[in-house]
DNA sequence: ACGTGCGGGACTACCCGTTCCT
DNA sequence: AGGAACGGGTAGTCCCGCACGT
């Protein structure tokens, strides 16, 4: 029965919701607490490290749920281009959902940390670096090189992160979508620039 | 002399400085107003609508700054790619030299402001805008067509965001300059196939 | 043209309605001025004094109003028992018509202003002896010696506003009405114990 | 040993004390604690409504204690006149010894608390309706009619309030004395004219 | 005399993340 | 694990003064 859940796991999914609709400062630990029903001692027994714990821990549990969304949708796409597309309109479909509201997990922690919190900043390095990594072996499957395929999937992700904040500053979907597309065509381009070379040298 | 400031410029700068490090709610009234030599009645006489206030109006100074940085490294290049690495070494520099922490002034107080809080997401909303018809316009002036001169620079600026997030959160200037290189090889292609040119060159 | 006020005027209306809303404390400066359109220069020409001084104007002219009020019920009225019994009905009606709001004028400030506020004190003072006088001349006229006509305009003055403050507790009119009532009927008899001219006269 | 004290009994004892003096908005929290000696923290740990609950709480347990001296007057004297002389002098002399301070804690916190502050009216309400309650139980022991007892009671407490607040402005106790004496009075007469008339006429 | 812009800073109620003790 | 205690922190409002223009 996956209904009952311990204060740990409540704790932290609230965290996550909160945190990326609020902000790290915004999100008080009374809201947090109210919301998963888990008394201020709980707490302080699950993350003795207090609220940049919890942080931290929150940034690596949404990292690895956006992962996973990643992952499937890599999965399910047969080329690169219509991961990327249907990546976006699943992202951009969601976050309407939201109220433009739920912005990257990650980044609402990361900017408003102090930025000697490091436990943080590393979780969320460690989140981006995941990412870019899943995105570029999914490149790399369509032909690309490998250098070639990280240095577009860095630019992926850096463009879907800029989208997302651009899409929240317009509360509309349209930049997600928007550089879904055009990336999807630079990156057709690219694929064709590498792939059919090795047709032509036949 | 123009040393002398008031203290409504006073306050706006340092509330641009602190937002961008510590975010909204991480800035607290009173470091800004001690930091800048304002007293609280002076604060609520320039701004009556408060802290919020103040950021929306942060959000669009800050803007018009880097906008200025824009035109400048536009103005100075030859070239739309030459711009592209132009800005993103000259931002990656100032960045490193801020310690890693100076954030984009507007990612900061928008992820973190209340989503109702409609002057900020405006000011957010304006602010990138700008940049885009900036950089739009340099493209086109490259040889491009208007729509994709629009959807390029929205993609750039996206790109930038997301880059600047992702050194901040590895405390480093490489995705900045990556992201550089790889959007300039990208937009390079893009008026090869667009400028006939080169095309009837061969 | 009694349309076109001075902010003198303008200032003490206001100050008038708000201090027996909220208090005096409860009342800002800010609420006052805006409300009546004077500038804050304005007030501190015409009440050097400060909030204080308004407040004891605000006393003075409030209590001028009610004391109208008084002689023109009593002026009205045939009997003494009529003017109690006609007063009451009209502050029980016009104290529902605000609301259940607004208090005595007085008493709201009296209670809450620093108790060494002399001048506020002192015009609370004169405003009750005032009204004391005003119904003690009423009841004499109906036949009650000087001295028992005194003893009953006290308490008739404290009766009302005891019944005031009930009223507002209870958010009715009827411990106002009910005062009214009764002591209109103690009044009788005291009236009647002592005019024994139209008893014998049968 | 009752000299110690946990911190939410301070609180009150302090904030009845400082209420009736000073009313709602002229007392600080700040005062309350520091002469309490609570923490801010404990406060908002036993009053989570803030000062309005304070407020409320503070009127609830005034009115008891003003409760329970009238009920020990009323015990301790043989008639209802004597019980209400024996009240004012006591009365009387307890608010001379304050310096002519301490008003009514039912009514300084009722007059200056927002109208909407519905917890605190309910709570002066309820205190109104327990003395007059007592004093009509007094009353209808000297053998007046049900009805009457609770008209003239109705009208004693509110007579007594308005005392009160009258002995505030003259800073003197000769309103409360003199209704006290002119209410006994009257009493005396209406408990003559209904009991003693049935058996005289026989 | 009268009004205004701009301070000035103490004070307001309230919430924060954390620790202590049961 | 749990809840009382803690006190420094929050944004914002208070009433008032001062200097400058009518």
């Amino acid at each position: 029965m996956p209904i009952i859940k311990n204060h740990q796991d409540a704790l932290l999914e609230i965290a996550v919701k909160r945190f990326r609709e609020q902000g790290y400062h915004g999100t008080g630990l009374a809201q947090i607490l109210s919301e998963s029903g888990s008394p201020k001692g709980s707490f302080y027994h699950h993350f003795p490290g207090g609220k940049e714990q919890l942080a931290a821990a929150a940034v690596t549990k949404a990292a690895e749920g956006i992962a996973l969304m990643v992952s499937a949708v890599i999965a399910k796409s047969t080329t690169a281009t219509g991961a990327v597309k249907e990546f976006t309109t699943g992202l951009a479909h969601w976050f309407a959902k939201s109220g433009y509201r739920a912005g990257c997990p990650i980044t609402s922690v990361l900017l408003d940390v102090a930025p000697d919190g490091i436990a943080v900043t590393e979780a969320c390095k460690q989140a981006f670096e995941s990412w870019i990594a899943l995105w570029a072996q999914c490149f790399e499957k369509s032909g690309l090189q490998k250098q070639t395929a990280n240095a577009l999937a860095q630019m992926w992700v850096c463009s879907l992160e800029g989208a997302w904040i651009l899409s929240r500053a317009k509360q509309s979907k349209s930049p997600i979508i928007s550089v879904g597309e055009t990336f999807s065509l630079l990156l057709e381009h690219s694929i064709a620039d590498c792939v059919p070379a090795k047709r032509t040298r036949r």
